[in-house]
Order: structure tokens, then sequence, then C-alpha cells
DNA sequence: TATGAATGAGTTTTCATTCAT
DNA sequence: TATGAATGAAAACTCATTCAT
């Protein structure tokens, strides 16, 4: 398996970084070919083309968002503290990588349409953990059973979102984990009322 | 003033058209002037550079929604009812355009970076007299008086262009203006709580 | 049109030199564009690609031979001259242009069997008239009423072509000119058998 | 010596497939390496480089042109007898090997001039022994005793060469054994005159 | 002998912008 | 003002060949 080997993570991770230090963009192949340590052909041993190297980037690190997830709704006791939880998740990992967090919330996005509709079929999976979190605090009385599920999730999903994309446009001048606590404090509101 | 002949205006439509049927990376200045019924070289008598018909089709656009917003907060009761009406102005102006709402939602957001940031400061006004409403709402008491301004806004606009978003990226396939309520009601709980 | 254009048949002619001077493999886009004295991106003013370029060289160039041929067709007297008459013409065209026959009988064959397969339709226009004095001529009783036309087409362009060829992979060394009688002469024997 | 162990030739037939089914330009070490059940770096051990495989598939391949020629020359009656063979076998061998036919016919010929001079002197032996014939059957009166040599064996290799592409550009779809009698007749006859 | 992972040179095409008319 | 022909810079990808094992 491609994946598994060394080389297969160590092109994401130089990715990420040209992608972060010089832009969507000037981010050529043969940037991230120098910044991984090896010639611009090797790419194409791991990868089909740029585009999969950019789906690629994005699966490998929402992976890790998903992960953390399940565990998080495993493990987790009431909906409200699966919910907090998954907020300051969120937040932590991107908090921890600011390359990682200007590649997601600045850079990919300026992908053209039918990369970002495959970005976005990949996040499906978080948003579809976040809707099951969503539905059992509505059944359990803990959210506002009354309503809609779709826009609970774009109300959290969109505000995360917001916060961090601001962060990162504001190149990183305030402490993005202290905001996390008010985040969690009013898009709760929000669900109960 | 260039931008108040008519063939200014008449370009900052074409453009808008043009990228909305042929996506932000096909809508070369060649199919803008054409869509325009204006020679490619003629662009250039009304704007600098390609970017420049960018920022301007956003800021020309952006203005309605910077002028229903004074007037809203001119003749709004409360600041519940303020905001009320922003909300439902938003999605109203964009669920009955819908070639602006895929240019600023989809299309424009794969500009580079630095395009991205002078879009975000002509955003900027908009946000600041939501920030009004907000401390208004505060100070009146019918908004938790304690809560983050910032962190409010970014919540609110986080929603609303979430929700436009995800409408966008489904085709149009619902009615958007039915949501509104919806995500008027959830927005205004969280900003009680 | 643009092939009335100065710079088309200009751009084709540079082509012819460019090729022959360099091989199919090394004449590039741009080497094109120097010997003819215009920028690359001219060139895809005139021609779709590089393909385009390439069928146009053989179009315009075989259109002298089919004109030639059907003039001939039209003035000759008997079949047997009108067969002279297109061999002599022939030779004669390839022998004053050795850029053009090094071309037409080395380098184009070195395309993919795609671009092959458009030029072999150019040419069965030539083929075609070809065929019209062959079978004349076997009705008049010139040449061997019973004989399979086609295979009497493959013997005649066979044997022009691979005399030709011979010629420009010997360098020119000898009068191609020469040859041309004994080439008929020997034909028309293979024709009246 | 290289060429008797068995992967030589098991490389050879490799390449004739890979490139009849490829052709020439899809043709990469690769697929031949992997047609030939060996790794890529194999190749490498028993020939040159790419060329050399190309150069051999043609020498080894015409190599059972000359031997059947040298035969026919061996113990053909008349020179019309040996000439009759010659084009018989000329017809048989290609048509009972159409991954072959395409290879020689057609993919061959895409190869750079270089490669085709090469090509060409293998040719040579084949066409000297077609020159014995006809200059033995010019000295016994079989044929013309005064035409010139290299234009007939031009005119008798260009016609059997020119049968037998068009046969295979039109993808094998009549039976081209039956033409053989016909090509025969038609020449011999252009040689007698 | 045999392998196959790694290398890196090389070219077509697009399109924003200019400028002579 | 308006035109539109001409410009030329810039980047992804392929594949023959090598060499450590």
């Amino acid at each position: 398996m491609k994946r598994d080997k060394p080389k297969y993570k160590q092109i994401i991770d130089a990715a990420v970084i040209a992608i972060a230090e010089n832009g969507y963009h000037q981010a050529q192949i043969s940037k991230i070919a120098k910044q991984a340590g090896v010639a611009d052909g090797t790419i194409y041993l791991y990868f089909k083309n740029k585009e999969d190297i950019l789906i690629s980037v994005f699966q490998e690190k929402m992976g890790v968002f998903v992960e953390s997830l399940q565990e998080i709704i495993k493990n987790g006791e009431s909906s409200t503290d699966k919910l907090s939880q998954m907020i300051d998740n969120h937040f932590n990992v991107l908090a921890n990588d600011r390359h990682l967090a200007t590649v997601t919330q600045l850079e990919l996005r300026q992908s053209n349409k039918d990369l970002r509709l495959k970005i976005n079929s990949i996040l499906k999976e978080y948003l579809k953990l976040l809707d099951e979190i969503l539905i059992e605090g509505m059944f359990k009385g803990e959210f506002n059973s009354t309503m809609d599920v779709r826009i609970a999730r774009q109300m959290v999903f969109g505000t995360i979102d917001e916060t961090i994309t601001s962060w990162v446009m504001n190149e990183f001048r305030y402490d993005l984990i202290e905001t996390a606590p008010k985040v969690r404090h009013m898009l709760l509101n929000g669900l109960k009322g």
C-alpha cells in the first residue's frame, strides 16, 4: 500500500508546508518535491497528479479530526459534553498547527470547484458525526428537540469555521484556544433555546 | 467618475454572469468583454487589471447589502428586530440572484489570498454594522450583555455564510427563504443565552 | 478567413523549414515561431494546436499536387499522357523543394498514428484522381482492362513514393528529375501488360 | 552470445506485441518489460538502450525474410519464378503475423530519422538479394535488359510495401494473400516491357 | 543476473495586458 | 474612447535510464 510507505506521508507534509509558505498557486510540484527532499518525478510514483496530492492532504489531515471525533462520541458523557469536546478538539488541533490551519482555512479554498466538491465529500464524514451528536442531544432533551438538524449543523460548523478563518486572516494575532469556551457557550445556547 | 459611466456597470454585470456561468478560472477577460459587448482592450479603460474588476464586483454588490443594512438600522425597532431583518435581507438578496450567490459563495473564494484579503476589508463595513446591532442589543439587554462581540459576530456571519454556501453547493435544490426564520430563531437563542 | 491572412502561410512555410532542418521531434513551437518571426502565442491565433499546424502543412502543400493533377486531367490528351504528366509533376515539385521533400517523405511519417490517419485522408483526394486516370485508361484500352485498380494505384503511388524517399534518404545525391522518364516507362509497362 | 539466451528473444517478441498493441510512442520500456515478464532493469542487461531493442526487432524479423529469400534464390528455377516466390513469401509472412505487419508497416516508421536510417541499412541486405534476382533476369533476358536496376528495385519494393501498408491501414479488412498474384503479374509486366 | 525505486530534463499551451490604429 | 492582434512568461507531467541491493 502506497500510503503506508514513508515517502507518502513525507510528501503530504511537504505539501502542507509548501502551500502554507508559498500560497496555493505558488506551490508548484517542484517546490513540494524540494521540500520533501525527493525528485519531481518521485511525486508521481505516489500521487496520480497534483490534485491527487491536495485531496490526499485533506483526507489524511481530516482523518485526524474524524478519528478524534469518533473517540469523543464513544467516550463522551452527555451530548453537551460531546459537542463541547468536539469544538475544543477542532480548535486545539488547528491552534497547534498553523501551517495546517493556513492550508485548510485559506489556501485549499482557492482550488477549483471540482476539487472543492471532492474536499466537501471528505468533509461530509465529519459532519455526519456532528449530526449524530446533535440528533442524540435532541432525543435526550439536551438540545431543542424541534430544531432543524441541518441548520443546527450549519450553525455549529459555520461558526467554528468562521472563527478559525478570522484567526488565520488576522495572522494568529490572538490566542485561538482562549476563544473556544466562549464559542462553545454561545453555540450551546443556540441549540438549547 | 468612471463608475458612473454606463460601461462600468455593464462590465461589472458581465463579470458576474461570466464567472457564474464559466467558473472563476474560466472567466477570462475575453469572455467578460464578449459578455459585456465590448472589446478586450476597452475593459482596461475602466479597470486597472483583472483583480480590479473582481474587487469592484464585490464592492458594488456588497454596497447593496450595506445600504440595506443602514436602512434597517435606521428604521428597525428593537435590536432583535434589526438583526432579524438583516438576516432576512441577506437571504432574500441572494435567493433572488443565483448568479450573484454562486459568485460570492463559491467562485470568488478561488481567488488568491491577496484578493481575498481585499474582499475581506470590503466586508468589514458590513460587519461593523452588524457589530453595531449586537452592541446595541447587549446594551439594551436584548442580548447577553457579557458576550464577546467578535465571537457573536462570527457566529452570526459564519452561520449565514455556511447556510447559503450549502444551498449553492446543493445547486439551489431547496428553498433558501424558508430556512431564514429557523436560522434567525437559532441565532437569537445563541445571543440571548 | 484565417488561412487568407499573410501570417497563416508565413507560419506554414516556417514549419516546413523548421521541421526539415531540425527534424520532426525537434521542431518545437518556439522554433517554428522564431522561424516565422512571430511570438509563440501568435501561432495559436492561427492554429488550434501543434497537430493542426502539421495537418495544415500537409493540406496546403498537398493542395498544390491536387490542383496540378486536376489541371492535367482536364488538359491531358490520352490517359497515358495524363499519367506521365502526373508522374513528372510529382517529381518536379519535390525535386524543386527539398525542404518539402524531406518533410513529406521522412519527417511527417514520424507523427503518431492518429495524425497519419488524418494525413492519409488528405492524400485520398489525390489518389482518387489517380484512380480516375487509371479507370479511364482501362476503359479506353490504353491500360490492361482487367487489372485491379486498387493494386494498380498502389503500384503507381508506391513506386513514386519509394523512389522519392530513397532520393531523400540518399541526401539528394543524384538528379531526381532524370529518373522520372524511367519510372514512367516502367510503370506504363506494368499497366499495359 | 547474448542473442542466444532465451530472454533475448523473449524481450524481442514482447516488444513486437507491446508496440503492436499500444503503438510506438505508448510502448514504454516498462510495458515491454511487463509483457516479457522481466523487470525494467533487466532489459538493459540485454540491450544498450530502447533504440537498440527496436533495431534488434527489425534485424531479427528481417532475418527471416533474408533467409527465405536466400533459399528461394538457391532453389528457384527462373528469375521470374524467384521474383514470384519472393513476392509470395513477403505477403505470406506478414499476412500470418498481423502484429509484425503493424509494427513494420506503421509503428516503426514513427521512429526518428536516425533510427530509420539504421533500419534502412538492415533492409539493404534484403534489397541486395532482390537486385541479384533482377540482374540475373536482365542477363537471362527474362526482364528488360536495358532497365535501371535501382528503379526496378524501387518499383518492386515500393509496390509491395504500399500494398501491405494499405492492407494494415485498412485494418486487415480484405485478404492480403489473394492480392499477391495480381501484384506479381503487374510487376512482372513492368519488368518485362 | 535480476530487481524496481528513484531520477530530472524538456515542451505545449493559456491568457492578462499592451499599443498601433 | 474603442479596438483586437500580438505578446511571452510560466508549470505539470512522462519516461528512458541508473544503481544499490
